[in-house]
DNA sequence: CGACCAGTAATATGATCAAATTATCAACTG
DNA sequence: CAGTTGATAATTTGATCATATTACTGGTCG
């Protein structure tokens, strides 16, 4: 069978010049990190398609390089998921980022600038403003955004895809028990990792990061034990 | 301008049940793993499309996912190429790895079964055969295959799919390395740490792990920096 | 309770457009 | 006058889309 078939020329210019799959990424990888996304959630190609207004390509893209990270799973036969963790997850988890993150923030201390230290307070500052408020969203941005600025100011590229690859996989997890239990007592080592790496104390930073890490993994899984007890 | 277009229909059940892009991806997984694709070399799309004849979306997918694993990498301008590692590139590849593969044996012992463990020491006879008949690639293969298996072993998939993720990042440079130095005088402590899990020491089994892992790194490091003094 | 049938979503292709690299050529300088 | 550099043309490659095809899911009927 043959059929005619005309191609309209598209808008283009609008995205600028990122490619469509990489403006599709990053905002689906917003959407898992910020909790957008529950666990357990369903993800259809052609759902995201009519969401974002793209083609089907540009989004089948997208959801391989996070089902790659472990931010989305394929459930067995051609469904894609946002996975659900469980307690031994996590378990890994902890251990993975306790046993990177302190290193990163090893060589972050090491290699900080003035400026940089002034950009890292500042982001910690509306990060408790976030707390303040109780604007749990912000919260969950801000605290990535604390983490992720000192993996990029160590200088270690594949420790820093290492550690930011996790924060994808606890992401929706994370929001879901932070929204139980509001924004207060959550763990905040930021302001003495801080305090240590302005006095060039790399190992008391690393400490104080290590604390951060399994304090606030600890709630998680603390979470999520009671989740199975129900 | 229209056009006349037949869709010829596909060839199928030649793939089995697997779908073209994760055949695609599994098979450049194995040129990277095994060092077919030289660090620095570049990789276009069309190009596989026309090796292993099969339409662009799968190729574009697999590419997509191994650059989401470091495999390959973005070259700025939509560019994708074996990327080439740096001395210090290695230093974080010896960091994470020491620090994750220990913790992997550890569980490993801790659950391994008879049966596995026989499947072990079989992947390790055919790695030793394949140095003595200094069979590169064999080696590289069987060598890959001890470990994955091991991961798989462990039963912790978040902390196996870190430790898988490493090994396309530094199988080019290995396969580089190794076909320098050959396969004599190649690091194994696998002997020991086979003997340790067959006895239930997971510290000890995991020491060796840590060893071997740490000595196959360190000739990687230290023939790229002799490269980088050329 | 198992099998069929319809609906829906995923897979995969080729066409087309856009961009980047390579190749060509001409003008200009030493 | 030769070599190099600058711009421009041509080719290769990447990006995106609409569509055809296939597989899975869920409901219904025997």
């Amino acid at each position: 069978m043959a059929k005619i078939v005309s191609f309209t020329p598209r808008v283009e210019a609008s995205t600028g010049e990122l490619p469509a799959h990489e403006v599709v990424y990053r905002q689906m990888r917003e959407l898992i990190l910020f909790g957008e996304l529950a666990p357990g959630q369903p993800v259809t190609i052609q759902g995201i398609c009519d969401e974002l207004t793209v083609g089907m390509t540009p989004v089948r893209e997208a959801i391989r390089r996070l089902c790659a990270e472990g931010a989305l799973a394929f459930q067995g036969n051609r469904r894609v998921v946002v996975p659900e963790l469980t307690v031994e997850n996590v378990n890994e988890l902890i251990f993975a980022r306790q046993a990177i993150e302190p290193q990163l923030v090893l060589r972050a201390t090491e290699r900080a600038t003035d400026a940089e230290l002034e950009a890292l307070a500042e982001i910690d500052a509306a990060l408790d403003e976030a707390i303040e408020r109780g604007d749990l969203r912000n919260y969950l941005e801000q605290n990535y955004r604390f983490h992720a600025y000192l993996y990029a100011m160590a200088g270690a590229p594949i420790l820093a895809a290492l550690a930011d690859g996790l924060w994808l996989r606890f992401g929706p997890s994370l929001r879901v028990v932070c929204g139980r239990l509001g924004t207060r007592n959550l763990p905040d080592q930021h302001h003495e990792a801080l305090d240590a790496m302005r006095g060039g104390d790399a190992q008391a930073a690393a400490k104080a990061m290590r604390e951060d890490v399994i304090q606030g993994m600890e709630q998680v899984r603390r979470a999520l034990a009671e989740d199975v007890s129900n």
